[in-house]
DNA sequence: CCATTTTCCTCCAGTGACTGGAGAAAAGAG
DNA sequence: CTCTTTTCTCCAGTCACTGGAGGAAAATGG
């Protein structure tokens, strides 16, 4: 049995996150030493593992939840979690959209400043004014 | 004068937003009515565009305080506010490569599950071992 | 066996940037 | 004057943690 800094250390996951996880029902209430502290087996090792994984990948607690919940039902269809996985790649892939219009306009504005005063200060005139960008954001 | 939801309409800027802004010292306390209302003119309007402008490249509410610090200063040099601007286009570059890395993970697990139970399913294998993973995250 | 250090416990507050609800007061329209 | 709309303040919630305070349990060294 692994106490709750042994678990923190196998898998990366800090103390209060494991706590955290806990609480929100993502991991069962550990079993406790006649002292009250939590005490973890391999399963729980493995199980953190995967939340960490998902959380790594942009999971949320949410999706997670119904990522764990699936994979205890082996016979169960996987359409659902082939779904959410599908869904997390698209929230991806949106805010890859979106983040490389931002580094478009950025570079353009920071790299554009060729005066010596905020006064002529590109980057200031940029932001104050929506008309000096090429794309909408 | 405009009250807070005629610069709410003007400038997309919601009104509990604008109050926080207020909050957070982006703007001004507003000058009120007789009956302690907002009141504001085109001073305001054009400074919420601009801090608007800014959120929206996803500059943080401190870098846009500098920059609004800044621009009330026209003969201050101009580095600061590059420097602003080139931090932030460095941090969106910093998302954007770990979103990649993301994306590409996620679009191999998830287009590569062709198990029918959640036994066989890919995206709760590779969720469950990393080692399944081809680049790290 | 005891002292010291390390680890653990719970509870609570804070992060960033909003968002929205409750209940009350002011403003505007007819 | 009434009715509706807008605004006011205050407070709680969002998401996924993170860390501090104060105290108890466990491990280590002699």
């Amino acid at each position: 049995m692994m106490t709750i800094g042994d678990l923190s250390r196998k898998t990366g996951v800090k103390i209060p996150t494991i706590r955290y996880y806990e609480e929100m029902g993502l991991v069962a209430a550990a079993e406790r030493s006649e002292g009250n502290q939590r005490r973890y087996g391999g399963g729980e090792r493995d199980r953190l593992a995967f939340i960490k994984h998902a959380r790594e990948l942009g999971f949320t607690i949410e999706a997670i939840r119904e990522l764990l919940d699936l994979s205890a039902c082996p016979e169960r269809p996987c359409e659902q979690a082939d779904r959410i996985a599908a869904e997390q790649l698209r929230a991806v892939r949106d805010k890859l959209a979106k983040l490389k219009r931002l580094e478009q306009e950025l570079k353009r504005i920071a790299g554009h400043c060729h005066g010596d005063q905020i006064r002529d200060c590109y980057v200031i005139q940029a932001l104050a004014n929506h008309d000096l960008c090429e794309h909408d954001h």
